[in-house]
DNA sequence: CCTAAGAAGTTGAAAGGTGAACGAATGGTG
DNA sequence: CACCATTCGTTCACCTTTCAACTTCTTAGG
């Protein structure tokens, strides 16, 4: 049995905002990347910092750090000992679960963070926070919102 | 000389507005590509074979390709001998320019180009597109718009 | 013309990422 | 308690990306 269906092209409008999407994307990682290579970091790396410096204690177990960060198990794990080669991170064990470990985020990699942090905000500003009105900005959030949603509950989907 | 200033923080519409962006996109990258799977492409192939597909004569130069798709030289070079591989493309030496060469999009590449077409466009849709009012896609463009010209301006900048 | 500067593309080694398989530890169930 | 499915994190083999060196060809200037 047949189910096949005419597909369901994008108009212009939704072309052109889709592919303005796309490029806006691939154009600004490439930005931010390149701004913070002066500091001996990439965009993986200041997330993390990110992340560790937000969390309780400095430090995030393997598994919550690499769902908060969207990257694989194995990825993380390559990634972190990369930073804590570098000084920034060490790993710690975990008394509760002895399978588990912590990243710790390091004096070194505190400081680190407070002094990369106030140049990617900046770039951040002006690469895209400045370039649009608050308004705009506000209807920017208010139409990515419903997506993120929906992709939230589909991560890990068949 | 001191020139330290202040740094201008994002306010919390700004990073909530930031951070938001910067999720939907890992994660639209990430649906998009798991949605390409099955066919054996990467979104960085589909992004060839419609930029092929859309140039005179299905044919286009290395240099120009690199550019419009946003990555190296080299790194479009060992893409597109996977490619051609894979079938889907094809090297051809340049006349008016003996350093050059095309990237020609084969018969097997077209054919494969029209069966994933339709499935990447639903994709798009279900992630992205349909997720969000027409009029809201109309303010989101608006919105990225001046970033992407920003950005554009930027390329291969200091 | 001839030459030097530079552009087009490729290459190979090193670094980074992926996915499956693994050992160790946990925790619910009979 | 003993079992087995599951979770945690690492490792291995393989693929992709990066970076700098290189070849070949073009072009502008003397």
């Amino acid at each position: 049995m047949e189910t096949e269906t005419a597909p369901q092209w994008l108009t212009d409008e939704e072309q052109c905002a889709w592919r303005t999407h796309v490029e806006v994307n691939r154009m600004l990682t490439y930005q931010l990347e390149k701004d913070l290579q002066p500091f001996n970091l990439t965009m993986n790396d200041y997330d993390i910092l990110v992340h560790l410096s937000e969390s309780d204690e400095l430090r995030m177990r393997m598994s919550d750090l690499a769902a908060a960060t969207l990257q694989s198990k194995s990825r993380l794990s390559h990634q972190i000992t990369r930073m804590e080669n570098a000084g920034l991170v060490r790993r710690e064990n975990c008394e509760s679960d002895r399978r588990g470990l912590y990243t710790v985020l390091t004096e070194e990699g505190m400081e680190t963070m407070q002094k990369v942090a106030p140049h990617h905000v900046a770039s951040v500003r002006r690469h895209f926070v400045d370039l649009v009105s608050p308004e705009a900005l506000g209807e920017l959030h208010k139409a990515l919102t419903p997506i993120a949603e929906h992709l939230r509950s589909q991560r890990g989907k068949p």
